[in-house]
DNA sequence: GATCATCTTGACCATTTGGTCAAGAACTAA
DNA sequence: TTAGTTCTTGACCAAATGGTCAAGATGATC
């Protein structure tokens, strides 16, 4: 899947109103402080409406702009998902590490679960963009789900199932093992406001994050036989 | 939180177009027939787009409905919505059962893990629209996940907190516990296409369903220090 | 069969939606 | 300063939205 145009020019220019005749060109402070305003309330409205429930004029309102200037700098609604898309998508690709199995289990599990529970801390709307996405069928992420993804997915898990057999860990179903850990720390985010009903809490901190994910990587090794 | 009126009785015709003069009456055959199609066919259409997103056109074609027909029945959109979530918290309620600590740990996390499996399984759209609902913000469940799911939840934990004190589990956090079984569960309906997508299957079978259980309920109860 | 209630459903309505368009202001480079 | 580019933004448009309304068909009861 495209990752987005390198750093330093505007994730969008190149698809909307700055055809340059020079090809692709840094974009001026203006244009890239607005296409930020844009992106960061789309990604809220979207992640809490979903595509279809997102409108183009609620984000203008969240950005601080009239509409038809958000639709100058973005071209169309749709164009303005998928840039979004691809935004989340390159920020978890750079997460998508090579794993050996020389390395060590607990210390590889316990990366894995404190790295997504920090991009669960650090970005909740990009976790509930995903969420609102593949709620809706995930229409648009459908190559990359089937695709590069599904692949770390399969390399990952064998080399938990060489662990097993050397005997470092117990021989769990490497993927549901995955999901497991995906399921729990993106949790968080996605369900905030049920974590926060049922806690009692405004909002979630620090150390509430510490205490989770101490507790995820604790009975999650545990439970694979890994240092018990 | 209300529960739906009882069995028998519509659950929407107290509050739409059928007031008749005696109070509470059985709704015809045909009411009770198209009730039930549009909210199948509603639960679907909020399911994948949430609230906003969802129409009532959408609906009424998945119900097979004219759109005014639909809203003969139904009264609005708002009112269709309401009933779908009391219809869905009325199943969750019917699960939330009482424990104690003279139980068995493991027989009562592993009930409450296959029992959540079942659910998954059975009602994944009432998952959807659950995870939709709270993805949003939660706007028309506040006092459910403040109210009874949170008694329920504070009153769990604490026969977690005493089997932890016997020394029958280890003390894991129980309410964290409790988030993490919900959301392994969860998972398998509300990111079916993720799953789908990276195991390369078209859809979960009995089986897929049974190992699925069998992982989460082994490493967790493992993780738990119970019975390991 | 007559009467009343329920059901069906297209026409209609005000508002919202994703755009398109173009005038004028602001910015940039020579 | 001039010319060209970018930015701003209200007016406008066709289609979609959640309804409302009422005529006629169907169902239920006496």
């Amino acid at each position: 899947m495209t990752v987005i145009s390198e750093v330093g020019s505007s994730p969008i220019s190149s698809s909307a109103s700055s055809r340059s005749s020079a090809g692709e060109s840094e974009a001026s402070a203006i244009r890239q402080r607005n296409e930020e305003r844009i992106l960061e309330a789309a990604e809220a409205v979207f992640a809490q409406h979903g595509y279809r429930g997102g409108s183009v004029q609620a984000i203008a309102e969240a950005a601080g702009l009239p509409k038809s200037n958000v639709l100058y700098y973005v071209g169309s609604k749709r164009r303005l998902y998928v840039a979004l898309l691809e935004r989340m998508m390159a920020r978890w690709n750079a997460m998508l590490d090579d794993i050996s199995v020389d390395d060590d289990p607990a210390e590889i599990l316990e990366a894995f679960i404190r790295s997504k529970m920090a991009l669960t801390r650090a970005h909740p709307q990009g976790s509930r963009l995903f969420a609102a996405e593949v709620l809706g069928g995930a229409p648009f992420l459908q190559d990359y789900l089937r695709g590069e993804l599904r692949d770390w997915v399969q390399a990952r898990a064998r080399v938990f199932e060489q662990w097993a057999e050397r005997g470092l860990m117990d021989p769990v179903d490497p993927v549901w093992l995955i999901f497991l850990i995906w399921s729990a720390t993106q949790h968080y985010a996605d369900f905030e406001p049920q974590v926060l009903g049922i806690t009692g809490r405004d909002a979630l901190g620090e150390q509430d994050y510490q205490h989770i994910t101490d507790f995820l990587c604790r009975l999650i090794l545990k439970g694979c036989g890994i240092r018990g």
